[in-house]
DNA sequence: CGTATCGGATACATTCGTGTATCGAACGGA
DNA sequence: TCCGTTCGATACACGAATGTATCCGATACG
């Protein structure tokens, strides 16, 4: 009740540690990893902390339930995959690019396929359309997604001689493209053929949402 | 021990009757609404069985394990699905299309969305690919969808003058981008540009897919 | 260094779900 | 109508996961 020092009435930790943001962490890698595996809703507390190297005590100590954690989880990673994408267009910066397979081929290398992400988000997404005040959270987060891409999208095109009328709609075209495609190249991991047709894919959508505006740069 | 009449070394129940029918559709519809609200992880064997009327002794005289409940439920809605989305384009038979866009609005309409099977398929999706024998299951659905619709959509495009020379490609492009855009339509509900989008990215693929071939039939 | 707070470990009580074994009623065949 | 079989209900024992209360080692700060 008489704390002097500097304590409005905030009722979360005073001082957050450095250790703790380190347990915070491992707690995150971890509980990913279990998810993939086992499945949120099959998820037991203790499986996560064993994975990380914590009894249930940590758990507890820096969330209030699995469901928060759920959350914290994809967000984290979720951000961490933007910005891991907007890094590898940068890194593209300077390559040249002849026409749009060649646009499509950067846009794939940097955007990864990673199935136990895959698992972990779809398993999110049903998880946020059943919860109301989550929905919001994946609408953000999509949006997210192609403001940090697109610019580098355009960029690719403009140096081809494209220019794209509706921005936002092919961004929501890709998007779309990317997860639908996602499942399919999971569940035939050997067939190459089904990667190819998602690449045309790519092509065929990003080629039909931009058209010639007149010279290369 | 000693069975007289016609037991051939088969464990299953001797004479299927009408009564375990009835139990067993029931059990199968119950446990559709459950896993759409609770999701399949959390969701109780008493759950299911309390929503269909009945106690925990009719889901074990029927069923082994959850998992093979989720997997008899998955199975039994997506071909009904698919039985479904046949007979919408059997009643669009001899209604006239004019253009590309004519076809899109009749492809939509015969496939539903439906966000409680759009929660429940993706979470039997990522429980398929932690589990190895279930990968098959899901690309065997998918070619299922493809082959059940595909004529229809070949039919409706030659009808205005228009060939597809990859059907198998367009086949997986419209399963992605159905499967895509459709957690974008859920999302958000109440916005109409999205479902337009939507409506013009299938345009798109269509077209691009597809070549103008010569006269109209 | 010494001390006070913090953070994770441990122990405990409790709730919840499962699986099985048994019972009784409905059903189907003659 | 009667009898045997089937199917779902009921009761029970067990295991597993949760949340909390308490303890002790680590860490930050003067």
């Amino acid at each position: 009740m008489a704390d002097r020092a500097n304590a409005p009435a905030e009722p979360g930790p005073r001082r957050v540690t450095k250790r703790r943001a380190e347990t915070r962490q491992r707690l995150l890698q971890a509980a990913l990893a279990v998810f993939a595996e086992e499945g949120f809703g099959r998820t037991t507390v203790d499986q996560v902390c064993a994975r990380a190297g914590y009894t249930r005590g940590a758990f507890y100590s820096n969330f209030e339930t699995l469901d928060e954690l759920f959350l914290a989880v994809w967000e984290h990673r979720s951000t961490e995959l933007i910005t891991r994408t907007r890094e590898a267009f940068e890194a593209f910066e300077q390559a040249a690019v002849k026409d749009v397979d060649g646009v499509v081929t950067h846009l794939l290398r940097a955007v990864p396929l990673d199935e136990d992400w895959y698992r972990v988000s779809a398993e999110f997404t049903a998880h946020a359309l059943r919860t109301p005040e989550l929905r919001r959270v994946i609408v953000e987060r999509e949006q997210a997604i192609a403001a940090s891409a697109m610019p580098f999208l355009f960029a690719a095109l403009a140096e081809i001689g494209r220019t794209v009328p509706d921005p936002e709609a092919l961004g929501q075209a890709l998007v779309a493209v990317h997860d639908g495609t996602a499942l399919q190249c999971f569940s035939e991991p050997g067939n190459t053929t089904v990667q190819q047709r998602r690449t045309s894919l790519f092509a065929h959508v990003i080629t039909a949402y931009s058209s010639e505006s007149r010279q290369q740069s």
